[in-house]
DNA sequence: CCCCGCCCCCGCCATT
DNA sequence: CGAATGGCGGGGGCGG
């Protein structure tokens, strides 16, 4: 549930004109939705009452009913819904919905570890992505837990937003920042459960402390062991960002983590984050976060 | 602020 | 034949 939280806090950073009406939709023949926590979810309507189509429909699966049986009805919906909604989002268990009807057929997904062999064992043509929380396939979202679906919010948001909003939101939410959809930020539950060991898994845990290095492709591929081509397609694939991308990402939060908990000057975070100078630190911070890092850091400060 | 060079990204094709 | 890999080149964004 906490991702609905994301896009009504996202309407509040946007301000008046509220960007995202969020309709909750129960799966059953009433409106009650039971979570396997002992409480119980009124939803806006069951989704036989449910004619509007959405612009962006998210699937969420629950824990204790794997939602296999087959209703007929129910997946008849979600068919139409996903025929004409822009973007389809699977929720942990959502993914066996959807594969129920048929839509994940080729399509590159993930889901929680509990389901993933029911969801592999049932529909052997899913591509099931192991090492992410969250993945992209064209207009199609999947992620791999609850509070996964937060970080698949976020990415949303930041689609349809831009980084900014998003930044907002999550600092808003009390998140460190927004994750990525690489696993080496995953809880150590999941992490035990789901990641076989890949090249490009045990470079994500090898980045953050190696941030001064030189991260460019043709580095990282040869410490890898593979051609710069296939390194980039790879960690796309896997990954969800481009490589470049990712090192941005872990840069940008490495500096706004120094500029908020330190008191080094710029010049030593722009060079413990791995940025050559600050020049490139402050276009990077005007161009993700409309700020400068003075600036940023003074905010920060002035606000407690 | 501008400009140039570099590198990233991706589409495309050849190879295995 | 399809999937995985490697190489090439252009376009665009970013850094110096």
């Amino acid at each position: 549930v906490a991702f609905l939280d994301a896009f009504s806090e996202a309407n509040r950073v946007v301000g008046r004109g509220s960007h995202y009406r969020v309709q909750v939709v129960s799966g059953s023949s009433d409106r009650n939705l039971m979570s396997q926590d002992g409480f119980c979810i009124q939803a806006a309507s069951a989704y036989r009452n449910c004619l509007r189509v959405a612009d962006t429909l998210i699937v969420a699966g629950s824990g204790n009913s794997p939602a296999t049986k087959e209703d007929d009805g129910l997946l008849a919906w979600v068919r139409w819904q996903a025929s004409k909604s822009r973007r389809i989002a699977a929720i942990s268990g959502g993914a066996l919905v959807l594969a129920a009807c048929g839509l994940l057929d080729g399509r590159k997904v993930t889901t929680h570890w509990q389901f993933r062999d029911l969801l592999a064992a049932r529909y052997p043509s899913v591509a099931i992505e192991q090492d992410v929380i969250y993945v992209r396939d064209a207009n199609l979202y999947s992620c791999a837990g609850a509070t996964a679906g937060l970080d698949l919010a976020l990415r949303l948001i930041e689609e349809d937003l831009g980084t900014t909003v998003a930044t907002e939101v999550a600092h808003s939410m009390l998140l460190p920042s927004r994750r990525s959809g690489s696993a080496d930020q995953i809880s150590a539950a999941l992490r035990a459960q789901a990641v076989p060991e890949t090249p490009i898994s045990s470079l994500l845990e090898w980045l953050p402390d190696h941030l001064q290095d030189d991260l460019s492709i043709q580095a990282l591929a040869r410490r890898s062991a593979m051609s710069p081509r296939n390194f980039a397609r790879i960690f796309r694939r896997q990954v969800g960002q481009t490589p470049a991308k990712y090192v941005e990402n872990l840069r940008l939060q490495a500096a706004r983590f120094l500029l908020e908990s330190s008191d080094c000057t710029i010049e030593n975070v722009a060079f413990l984050a791995g940025f050559g100078n600050c020049e490139t630190l402050r276009r990077l911070f005007l161009r993700r976060l409309t700020i400068t890092p003075g600036r940023y850091r003074a905010t920060k400060s002035a606000g407690k």
